[in-house]
DNA sequence: CGCAGAGTGAAACGCCTGTTTGACATCACG
DNA sequence: CGTGATGTCAAACAGGCGTTTCACTCTGCG
């Protein structure tokens, strides 16, 4: 009904409906008419209580940005005494951050999916900044206890960009590994498993460039 | 002019804008129009010559699947004594093939990210059969000849897309790696310095699972 | 010459897009 | 009661979309 009251709940259909819809189909392909079908709104409420289709996107990105560093907490750097059960648990907080997303963090993953190939200015720094950024670093400092000061800045970097290769791929990939037959895990426990393999499978890369080992 | 003998040079002219449109924005947000006025022809054209804006977005995916895979010869199993120079020779021709693609199949990879998002039907099923599909069964072999018949299919397979992953990332995760102050290598020392690290990084995580020593 | 066919061109088809408008309810406050 | 703010609604805006139509030019062949 109009008047007050309805406002909030109006306002947070529509984020709601918006961020199931640009999950899905990216900024571009989403249609203002469809998500305010989808929240049962007008359409002249997106401009009312948003500004524009764009700003709507990006009220949603910052929504799924905080829906994701609100999670689970993060394991940080000095959680064990050796650095390889720090990233056994970081692969594993990772990879559940990444492929269980349906319930704390709905929309972050399409949404970085579909901003990774189609940029919106302003989107995709806000996950870098909120999500990524802190990710990275703290990955760069278990990383480093392992492999020592041993290894060059760029090669450690191209290391720990590899870690998160490992825990992101079976996300962001998944299409293509359905079809060839290795979908990736939905359940915990499939999650875990995997989880346990790419993180030894890390330990032992990183083992090779610790200590002057390096090539 | 009208007749013949223009007939091969507007179905050409078209093929090509529409491979350079599709890649840049997808199928969805590319314009049959612009591609039309890109190529100097007429928008009947695309009907004439192809049928659809779908079948020319199929006729775009043949066309760059076959450029991909008729580049550098991909490295085979038996080709060293060691599976591990395999491994390394495979993992350079690999990221060089990913990483520098402007040249030989400048469309592919484009084509590929949008298709992992967005899906078209057929489209990824082309490039599945004709690039992922042998790709995936090379690298599997040369990592069973590393981690031999100790760990199981379901760990030798998520071994065999980790070290895929390791070689994709770069050229998929680039944006955010260049925001992250990490942009992936252009030049082909780089890229083959950077092969180099992910190779060993690849060795040293798979041989943690070779002759019975997995977790 | 005459005619079938290939290929091109401008214009229109119906549909959908994001945005805007102005009228209309309902509330809180003086 | 009157007034301003708040929020909703149907309708229209201009423009882009993929597709289609039809007239047209030109070539090759009988």
């Amino acid at each position: 009904m109009p008047g007050t009251g309805e406002t909030e709940q109006t306002k947070d259909r529509l984020l709601h409906a918006a961020g199931d819809e640009f999950a899905r189909v990216g900024f571009g392909a989403a249609s203002v008419r469809a998500i305010c079908a989808a929240a049962d709104a007008n359409v002249s409420a997106v401009k009312y209580h948003f500004g524009s289709k764009e700003d709507l996107y990006l009220a949603v990105w910052m929504v799924a940005a905080s829906q994701m560093v609100s999670s689970e907490p993060m394991p940080r750097a000095g959680d064990h005494d050796d650095p390889r059960d720090t990233l056994r648990a970081f692969v594993a907080w990772f990879m559940r951050l990444v492929l269980t997303e349906s319930v704390s963090h709905p929309w972050a993953g399409q949404l970085l999916a579909h901003e990774t190939v189609s940029p919106t200015p302003g989107a995709l720094e806000t996950f870098v900044r909120h999500c990524a950024g802190p990710i990275k670093e703290e990955m760069s400092r278990i990383v480093g206890a392992i492999v020592g000061r041993q290894a060059g800045t760029k090669t450690r970097d191209d290391l720990v960009f590899a870690v998160i290769a490992l825990c992101v791929n079976a996300k962001h990939s998944r299409g293509i590994l359905t079809k060839l037959g290795h979908p990736p895990p939905t359940t915990k426990a499939g999650i875990n498993r995997m989880a346990k393999v790419m993180a030894e499978f890390a330990i032992g890369g990183l083992d090779g460039f610790a200590n002057g080992a390096a090539h």
